[in-house]
DNA sequence: GTGAAAGCGCTAACAA
DNA sequence: TTGTTAGCGCTTTCAC
């Protein structure tokens, strides 16, 4: 079937295309009866605009483009979802592209969206020094903001959580639980958060004298599978920890599970905490202590910098540093009396007496 | 900064506009040395071409755009994946769209990726009725295939699984486990794979003989609260059922998590189940058995359709229901003695004894 | 308030 | 093999 243009709509309504056009957009004022047929013959015809055509010609589509390393993590899944809203809210849409944790499929999908003409990019980047180049060749062509991770020396704004301030609220609070050692299970060193993360689970065992035994600090991916992975070999090692930090909730739930395969209690045998605090990590058994990412505010901050960078006044990057919260649950002991919703305790640790 | 366009290119190349237009497409021969110039001038111009200007001239954009209920929800998280991973094959780009299982945000998705002319489109649409127009409209713009739900009355491709075989598939796992009665939690009948699950439970529970209370059949929706609070109707009932059948395995995982507060032991009180297969089905305490459908399958059966229907050629819609298969785990006990990866149990029930 | 006309950047005929 | 030319469908001056 041949599309029915802007033509064929000003053809019946016995207008110039040009009327139709400011009757649809509002750009102009057009009288109430040319108004009101015009808009007949949208109905008549069955017009729908084509999308393509106006972007050209205004040389903008009202679309952003969203990068992130994976839409099968749960954290990411959610900032996507926070930043769509946010940006339905701004009247522009979210093409979404997932990396796939690969820096070379992740700046193929910033030149596709960068030749698809996005008005504007946010990205989780996937790697510190490997998704520089293309993140920083995209900044140049467009407006640009990095959420969560970023690479640095790249001068764009960015968005995320205070990791080092996360890493203090998890210590602290295994200090105050008791924990003289702790192991720390994370991802390659292969980003911002990571690297952030590590460094504050350095700096602060140190601070609280909590011991951390070279072979307890285990570096993979943020998974399950590697959770469960890293798990293995710290009870191959010679002592357990009092404590097992997790860069991730991915990461916690393996643990979790693997220990409470290998008849290890958590918190009883060992603590363990998480970070992001997604939706499962309540559902675990036990469910997870955890740091809350404020991701509704990362994701309208985003947005928000994306329309400043959209302005034609030339600003300074922004880098914008949102402090988390901890959420204290039975992975860490003792477990509260009462049960309560998202935080459910009793009755599903190991050996507890009860 | 003024973007640099083919033009530029052309001058600095000492060719023709449509010369580098070849060059860079291929689509026509080029002689090695004019190949080579062009790249250069692309190269010292870091020219990265327009591909709205190109979809207008081409009238396609190597797109297809995907509408989900949910992006939160990890069965539509993974049919996400496998379908970008199939176009990425397929030289195209995926647009997604969450229609937050709202129906006129939903319209307003199709209008929207209508507009942008994307190639084609993957929905998984939202409501059994009040889809329909929506869905109807958007199928006679341009090629559409739905994924695991559909509306009825639309002339499109389809597919997904046969919610009927996985209901038999769990219905018999049941019997066979010994249960005489069930209860069915579930989302209210807004779709078609929600239509056929419930179904599906009345057909083969009338057929094993199974008893079924009027009140122990619960419609809210697919989430893990709604789960919870089914089973605290079920505890509130006159008497809980042999077993919980759940639509989904987010409904189980928290009808699995509410037992577990209030004492009731599965599956020892009681045998739970899910629909789908997530992720975090095998993480729970304990680990649902499940019916998994074959995501994989559905992502590149559905990019096929879609490929066929782009074809010039028209052909009869088809309708592709693909089988699913039982993953069994300890919430249909009994545990199995040695616990292993997928389907851990050992040490993490509440009162069972050790 | 409305129309005529000029393109946005690209590619596909059609010639040469 | 290459260039010239004509538009894709729309918006926006610039006149009136």
């Amino acid at each position: 079937m041949p599309r029915v243009t802007i033509r064929d709509v000003a053809a019946r309504a016995g207008v110039s295309t040009a009327t139709v056009s400011r009757a649809l957009s509002g750009a102009r004022p057009v009288s109430p009866e040319v108004a009101d047929q015009v808009h007949r013959a949208v109905q008549d015809l069955g017009y729908s605009g084509n999308g393509i055509a106006s972007a050209l010609r205004r040389s903008r589509t009202d679309t952003v483009g969203m990068v992130v390393p994976s839409v099968a993590n749960p954290f990411f899944t959610s900032l996507v979802e926070n930043v769509e809203y946010a940006l339905q809210q701004a009247g522009r849409q979210l093409f979404l592209c997932s990396s796939r944790s690969d820096p070379a499929l992740e700046a193929q999908r910033l030149r596709s969206l960068v030749a698809r003409q996005v008005d504007g990019i946010v990205i989780s980047p996937v790697h510190g020094t490997e998704s520089t180049e293309a993140v920083a060749w995209a900044a140049a062509e467009l407006p640009l903001v990095q959420v969560d991770r970023y690479v640095s020396g790249v001068p764009s704004d960015w968005v995320g959580v205070d990791d080092e301030a996360g890493m203090v609220l998890v210590m602290d609070h295994l200090a105050a639980r008791g924990a003289r050692s702790a192991a720390f299970v994370s991802s390659r060193l292969t980003n911002s958060s990571t690297e952030l993360r590590l460094a504050g689970f350095r700096r602060h065992t140190e601070r609280l004298g909590i011991a951390v035994d070279d072979e307890h600090v285990l570096l993979g991916e943020y998974s399950i599978d590697w959770g469960r992975e890293g798990t293995a070999r710290l009870l191959r090692s010679r002592r357990l920890p009092d404590a097992i930090v997790c860069a991730d909730d991915l990461i916690a739930l393996g643990v979790v599970q693997a220990c409470s395969e290998a008849g290890v209690e958590v918190p009883g045998d060992v603590l363990v905490t998480g970070f992001d605090d997604i939706p499962f990590s309540a559902l675990s058994a036990p469910p997870l202590t955890t740091v809350r990412q404020p991701q509704e505010l990362i994701a309208t901050e985003a947005v928000r910098l994306l329309q400043r960078a959209l302005e034609p006044s030339v600003v300074e990057p922004a880098r914008i540093s949102l402090s988390p919260s901890l959420v204290v649950r039975a992975s860490t002991g003792p477990a509260p009396r009462q049960a309560h919703p998202g935080a459910p305790v009793s009755g599903t640790s190991g050996r507890r007496p009860r």
